[in-house]
DNA sequence: CGTGGCATTGATGTGGCTCAACGATAGTGG
DNA sequence: CCACTATCGTTGAGCCACATCAATGCCACG
């Protein structure tokens, strides 16, 4: 079994654990929290290029270097595998290799997406393509009750990070947070938690249907 | 062998081989020619999500709809498959799996750092870059002769393909490139040549080393 | 009761967008 | 071969969304 050559780690909220332009000498599975991917410029602007959750994938098999570190946004636990053995493992069960190929176009997919929210969007639909993306992808793993209107959730994000996702400034997600709380559209209880009051109104704000 | 199941295609210039939402229904490796993959928001905006060129692939195996849309940038010669019969020959040879694998693996690396572009750098930066990358892409193809200063190449986007690649106006791109002209970092002979004359300075304004 | 890290809010600045005019080039038909 | 036209690109003027700079508020922690 691939568990043979894999081993549980625990990992604290704040915690790097990869970094970008290292080698890529570990890949693991997320068993449990939310780390984010990121790069940055020379000058230290920094971009959150990927949120994943559990069971998702992280690291570089089959590539020389890591391109993006890899942080803890909460206390986690993944289930880490030395890059090489993973490699070789992998080579050997095309089932394996077959699971991850799906992955990594849905990835691709997502990170295209995002592209075009990057390239495109104002600020007002980031904020609130974000807010969306977040209820689902939280009612996914916690499958939390109905989708009947209102939904309730804690950001794993700080404000800072948000903005790092969205391209933004802290401030302009901010008053873009209180614009949508002032219209009614979402309410802010407190730092962290969300509730969308009316999950139509919010998808117009996003840009979509 | 996997080509009885695929024929060869020829695209002209502006043509869209398939459109974003469709079912997925064709995949196909480029032969010959550059194409983009570009996604649009409801009213119109569009941003190009990558470019690829002879020796890619293009199309969304394992996956119910194309996300993206494939138009052709140049004339180009594809060898397309249906996706159907593409999936499972894959399925049967792990080694096209693998290397199915490694490619899309380096696709999302490259899409996580054009990224950081959209969401962190200036028109500057984003304009340097996107012609250091072409030259550098172009050059790989053709294979062309040494690195030492001046490369001259063209461009097989339009002012607005740019623009919808970088996240800018058209207007923006312009005047980036005008402005790199006068600094002497850049010649312009005609609409779509380019030539690097200072490429230390160019690594410079992309915000690199 | 401070102290330090986040978040909000306000005032001001500016990079890139918008709107508009003009110039260059390629394709077309006489 | 040249005028005509459509398309693409450049340039300019003004504006606005978002960044920047700065002050204040809010907790959580010692």
């Amino acid at each position: 079994m691939l568990n043979r050559i894999g081993r549980r780690v625990d990992v604290q909220r704040g915690q790097t654990l990869m970094w970008e332009g290292d080698d890529s000498s570990l890949v693991a599975n997320v068993i449990d929290g939310v780390l984010k991917l990121s790069t940055s410029t020379a000058d230290g602007r920094e971009q959150i290029v990927g949120v994943v959750y559990p069971s998702d994938f992280i690291g570089r098999p089959f590539g020389e270097t890591t391109q993006h570190s890899v942080t803890a946004l909460s206390d986690a636990r993944v289930c880490l595998f030395p890059r090489a053995a993973f490699d070789n493992f992998a080579r050997e069960h095309p089932q394996l290799e077959h699971k991850l190929l799906k992955r990594t176009l849905n990835e691709l997919d997502r990170a295209r997406d995002w592209m075009l929210l990057l390239g495109r969007k104002s600020a007002g639909e980031r904020v609130a393509t974000f807010l969306l993306e977040m209820a689902q992808r939280l009612a996914d793993s916690t499958c939390g009750g109905g989708e009947g209107s209102a939904q309730r959730f804690d950001l794993p994000l700080s404000r800072q990070q948000m903005a790092d996702l969205l391209g933004l400034t802290i401030e302009t997600v901010s008053r873009q947070l209180t614009r949508l709380r002032q219209a009614g559209i979402i309410d802010l209880p407190d730092r962290r938690a969300v509730i969308i009051l009316e999950s139509e109104a919010m998808k117009a704000e996003a840009g979509n249907g």
